[in-house]
RNA sequence: UGGGAGGUCGUCUAACGGUAGGACGGCGGACUCUGGAUCCGCUGGUGGAGGUUCGAGUCCUCCCCUCCCAGCCA
């Protein structure tokens, strides 16, 4: 696990390790990082292609380009705060989970949960990115009332995690692609509390629960393009930490939070545009939607001879009206005297348990979703299944119990999904197992039932449990496959509809479904349909 | 915008996953006929794009539209 003590102790690590397994990398300031974000811009610009596209932003001059960079932060779900051992759980009465370490009373002192170092390095590997072997805490001070130490503890000039990318596949209804975007850092850091304003607005309170709850910030390269990929890119980083089981990624428990950095040049210039940052963002679509609102507010701008008009400012977006309006202009370059965090010790890894993390990551979406994709499936399916996690570990039971990859898709996606919605159920409370959906395949397969009463058997097994076999024993469920039979029945139901004959063989050749329909009816849906519907069209058409 | 409900002939309303019917309207006709009466016939529809199925208005995904309620929090 990773070490980390109170400098108190007056030990080093260093000392308990041998160094030939420490590694140190990514010891880069503040301003380094800028230069190198700057020059990997433009390489991302050119080589992702505009297959994205809003329709927001088709009516504008075409000669700007804009850039989006997003900060996220994320809750840890873990048991207990990052420095003391307060629980956290939303929504709880205010001030209930507290202490002198989250109250920020004088003389408390952190003491770190070694399960945030966890989340840190599961979803710094999961991101692709490089790891500091060697970082530490940094106190960045500012005065709100929801802070109440005077500082936050965070990561500075060393973040624990850097240099990744994240793989996100667009869907088909935005234009599709593949598209990666790069991750510039991943620091971890501790929630401030929360500001409760009365309905007169006379005097606000302070609750403290979500004061030290730990977060994770990520913050991307500068390289989306619209609202879509902007969005796109945040429900993929949602994916990955429920993937991930670092944060349940909700984000109107706040637990996933996103600010997203706007700017527009005119194509060809390699300058920045001025950056406006943009906040309030509550879902996936109100960041698409507030992202094209800026693009366009900034274009239009620039397109009007007015960019001296775009300051360095941030913007909130208005649910109400749809569009940012100024929240504050950047009070200079915010002076938040960062220094190391005296209270806590370097944060330092090994090889050995940054090994075991990785060996133990699950497989990640974007693996899925490349997996499912060489199995022949189509986008559409990859992405219904590959989303949920819970989904695809259902497809990927069923698959080892031999089924055939898209027949399990079009089950899943089809039947279960309605029952699913249907009764509000995820797919862990459904009955049917992944053991009865390959049976029940396998069944179709083999001829024994016909598709039509298999999808009976399995509306039994959602809501009953119980297995393929017994149904079908239970019920007598086999279905009809000798000709001899069906013949009878064909012929019985052409003897009883003459009618029907005479406005089939005068042209109706849709009646043809009344007449399975009879048959169906008379089979009690046992007659194999192939068949019938073969023997049928002979006698229709004698 | 968010939450809830919904979308089948021009209108209203049906169709265990098995022939998209009915009523009103409109048009045409009949009734020995001045008609706001009656009868007959015709007209005309599953919001869009994919998917599942032997077969889809009905099941799945996305989009569009309508109605009701609510509406701006660091």
């Amino acid at each position: 696990m990773s070490y980390t003590i109170f400098r108190t102790f007056q030990l080093h690590p260093f000392l308990l390790y041998p160094t030939s397994i420490l590694k140190l990398q990514n010891r880069f300031f503040h301003s380094t990082t800028i230069k190198a974000t700057q020059s990997q811009q433009t390489q991302t610009q050119t080589k992702h292609s505009t297959s994205t596209q809003s329709k927001k932003l088709n009516n504008l001059p075409k000669d700007y380009e804009p850039i989006i960079g997003i900060e996220t932060h994320v809750q840890l779900s873990t048991n207990t705060k990052a420095f003391c051992n307060c629980p956290y759980n939303y929504g709880s009465f205010p001030n209930t989970s507290i202490c002198p370490v989250c109250m920020g009373l004088p003389g408390a002192l952190p003491v770190l949960n070694s399960k945030v170092i966890e989340f840190a390095v599961k979803l710094g590997l999961a991101l692709n990115c490089e790891l500091a072997f060697d970082s530490k805490f940094d106190r960045k001070q500012y005065f709100y009332p929801d802070l109440p130490k005077g500082y936050q503890i965070s990561q500075f000039d060393v973040p624990i995690a850097s240099s990744g990318f994240l793989d996100v596949d667009i869907p088909l209804e935005y234009g599709g692609g593949h598209k990666r975007f790069g991750i510039t850092r991943v620091h971890m850091e501790e929630d401030a509390g929360k500001l409760l304003h009365t309905e007169n607005g006379n005097y606000s309170q302070v609750d403290l629960n979500r004061a030290g709850v730990p977060l994770l910030e990520i913050v991307s390269e500068p390289d989306m393009r619209n609202g879509i990929e902007a969005a796109e890119y945040a429900a993929e980083l949602q994916r990955l930490v429920r993937y991930l089981g670092v944060s349940n990624g909700n984000m109107q428990e706040g637990s996933l939070r996103c600010d997203v950095n706007v700017s527009v040049r005119p194509i060809g210039q390699s300058k920045f545009g001025t950056k406006v940052e943009v906040k309030n963002l509550n879902s996936f679509a109100s960041m698409s939607r507030a992202i094209d609102f800026e693009i366009a507010r900034q274009v239009q701008l620039h397109s009007q001879g007015q960019a001296d008009q775009i300051v360095q400012e941030t913007r909130s977006w208005e649910e109400g009206s749809q569009r940012t309006i100024t929240m504050r202009k950047k009070e200079g370059l915010a002076d938040y005297r960062y220094f190391p965090e005296p209270d806590l010790p370097s944060v330092i890894l090994y090889q050995e348990y940054v090994d075991g993390i990785k060996n133990s990551l699950p497989e990640l979406p974007e693996g899925k979703r490349r997996r499912y994709e060489k199995m022949g499936l189509g986008m559409q399916d990859v992405l219904f299944l590959a989303n949920d996690k819970n989904i695809a570990e259902f497809f990927d039971a069923t698959l080892a119990k031999g089924a055939d990859a898209k027949l399990v898709a079009n089950w899943i996606m089809s039947d279960i999904a309605g029952f699913m919605k249907n009764e509000k159920l995820t797919i862990n409370d459904i009955k049917l197992t992944p053991e009865e959906l390959a049976e029940l395949i396998a069944s179709i397969k083999d001829g024994t039932i016909s598709g039509k009463i298999g999808k009976e058997i399995l509306f039994e097994l959602l809501a009953e449990g119980g297995s393929v076999k017994e149904i079908i024993e239970k019920k007598d469920l086999v279905q009809i496959t000798d000709p001899v039979e069906i013949e009878k029945m064909v012929d019985k139901a052409i003897a009883d509809n003459p009618k029907q004959v005479e406005q089939y063989r005068g042209g109706k050749t849709k009646l043809q479904g009344f007449f399975a329909g009879q048959v169906m009816k008379a089979s009690k849906g046992k007659a194999n349909p192939g068949l019938l519907n073969k023997i049928l069209l002979e006698k229709l058409n004698s």
